[in-house]
DNA sequence: AAATGATGTTAATCTAGATTAATATCTATT
DNA sequence: AATAGATATTAATCTAGATTAACATCATTT
């Protein structure tokens, strides 16, 4: 199995040695997932973090009128999780759900909290990859606010390239928090304003 | 000055010696801000994570049409920073400002790798506090997306009670991403209601 | 290649929440 | 206690985006 992806991912964030990088590989399991079967679901306590090697992911929220929203895409080179359910090992909020077929690497809680132990650098690893994410979330929550419909979606195109290729519209839509038709008009908007 | 709440709540995550209390606390700066000063504006470097001890705190971005957007409030015993600016030291998108008279533990950026390097446990802690962050985060994208603004404002009130009572609506109505006018309207229909 | 299901578009109508503006209340300061 | 500035309320009108529904296109399976 291919776990170069993950130690290059690794290398940005920290050093390790080569008997650590043997211990934090035994550790963790390798899976594949096929598109659209589910990694975590709602209810269920989330019993992993996962690093994307390929495939893509969406995690996403199903309301009371069964209304998807969706939190987050993930592909290559990024991690998926219902973080809030994995730290605390709780039922989950969130879905998720594999977009293409997926492979990733898994961390289970268990194994984590010995990985922990074993190699400390990891909690500055993990620390370091959690801030980023928690500064890309705040950034989004920003952007809901003080922007329009049609702001959103040219950002998320300009930010998500690979992203916005690989995923059906009407995921882009509930992303972004706003119904298919709506974002087929600005769509058409963005193709007549010139 | 008294550091035992900042301590207190240190214990929740990690136990540390007596020597690497004094370590900790002499790498840290206690401050007084007075009501409407400001910790960090917007387009400076955010050169602190702050711990409150008392007072509180919004975090803001200032649109381009002049409307201030609160995306945090922070009270006792919780943090406040512009973390995004704070870990890549690049102009903040965000404002910090008091809102009442309020006493801070500061911790720089040089401080603070001081501090993961002389105390790895550290690196552990806020680990978990940014986790703890990011969760809060995540679930408030989902709330702003899938409920109304009159639910928002119902759990806002059962979540931040104390917090509610301490901030002009004005600032609530922005921090629910909707104008005053209309949490004034929420707010009478509440009574109405029953 | 026809049929089925999933995805996308278009247009008409509707609504949550914004905007504007006038008035009211609360809080400090002299 | 009077004035000024900050905060809150109310009501009329307006708009970004939702809803509904009909139709179009694309992909997959037989």
């Amino acid at each position: 199995m291919d776990n170069k992806p993950f130690l290059d991912y690794i290398k940005n964030f920290i050093k390790l040695t080569d008997e650590e990088e043997t211990i934090l590989l035994s550790k963790t399991v390798h899976r594949k997932y096929l598109k659209n079967q589910y990694i975590v679901q709602q209810g269920d306590i989330c019993k992993s973090v996962n690093f994307i090697i390929s495939g893509s992911t969406k995690a996403f929220y199903m309301d009371l009128e069964g209304q998807e929203h969706i939190v987050m895409f993930s592909i290559e080179d990024w991690w998926t999780s219902d973080l809030g359910s994995f730290i605390t090992q709780t039922p989950a909020d969130f879905n998720l759900q594999c977009i293409e077929n997926t492979e990733l690497i898994q961390f289970t809680y268990e194994n984590l909290e010995y990985l922990y132990k074993a190699i400390p650098k990891l909690e500055r690893l993990f620390r370091k990859i959690v801030e980023r994410a928690f500064v890309a979330s705040q950034k989004r929550i920003i952007r809901n606010f003080s922007l329009t419909a049609k702001e959103r979606y040219q950002i998320f195109k300009r930010t998500y390239p690979k992203i916005e290729q690989r995923v059906p519209q009407y995921m882009i839509a509930s992303y972004l928090g706003i119904t298919k038709e709506f974002l087929s008009k600005i769509k058409s908007q963005l193709i007549h304003d010139q």
